[in-house]
DNA sequence: AAATTATACATAAGAAACTTATGTAAAAAT
DNA sequence: ATTTTTACATAAGTTTCTTATGTATAATTT
């Protein structure tokens, strides 16, 4: 999913707005070249954030007030940062308790065992 | 996702291939609407696949070879039995491996606590 | 006995969330 | 001087679901 090549696309839909607002509950501001970046970063490759998913989903979050954005010129090029409001700050936690529920609800309808791989 | 009363339907779609194959391994042989009240049932009511996403998720996992059908009539209704063919039988393993696999990329990613809850 | 609910299949229109493709353009690296 | 990286954006097409609709038998409730 947006462009991976660990996991089939259709598994993974749904959890980029998770990913990004959680992204920004840790950083504070960030823009969206970075989110991509750091995202790849950290799941090794694993995932890979598309612009053509990333920039409609975080128009989205600014749209329903989860985010707002703040312009920065570098040099003559434009960077927007994206900050979370406190209704923000709030869906980040409803969204993670959610998604952590559904992991321990798939987990136990499909008797995974999540404990050593990924170590 | 499937109406799902828990969860929010933009967090889970994908899964339900991987589901229902999974079923098809524990039990061998099972119909549709058998399905759904299994699912139902194992996850407390928190899933439950729509008929619109049941057929149409089957049908194709016909037409890709993975299961194969077995008619049966009960009085004057019919029942189709879904039952894993070999090919069907690789596909799980893959389907719940690389699903496993995502759950603790995005365990890390999210730095969730999957313990305790769901218990 | 009649009406409702549960069982059991199926398809079709519409929505959501992606992928893939395309576009623009500056800064850095080769 | 050319390519790659940085940095934004949108639009067409696909997949996968939701919602709605259709058919019909069996069981339960009133």
């Amino acid at each position: 999913m947006y462009i991976c090549s660990m996991y089939s696309s259709e598994l993974i839909k749904g959890t980029l707005k998770t990913i990004i607002l959680n992204l920004l509950k840790e950083e504070n501001k960030m823009y969206g070249y970075e989110i991509t970046q750091r995202v790849k970063e950290l799941t090794s490759d694993k995932i890979q954030i598309t612009e053509g998913a990333l920039y409609p989903t975080l128009h989205a979050l600014e749209k329903q007030g989860d985010v707002i954005t703040e312009t920065v010129n570098i040099g003559k090029r434009v960077r927007k940062y994206y900050i979370l409001t406190d209704q923000g700050k709030k869906t980040v936690s409803e969204r993670i308790n959610e998604l952590a529920d559904f992991m321990n609800t798939m987990r136990f309808l499909l008797d995974l065992d999540l404990t050593i791989k990924n170590a």
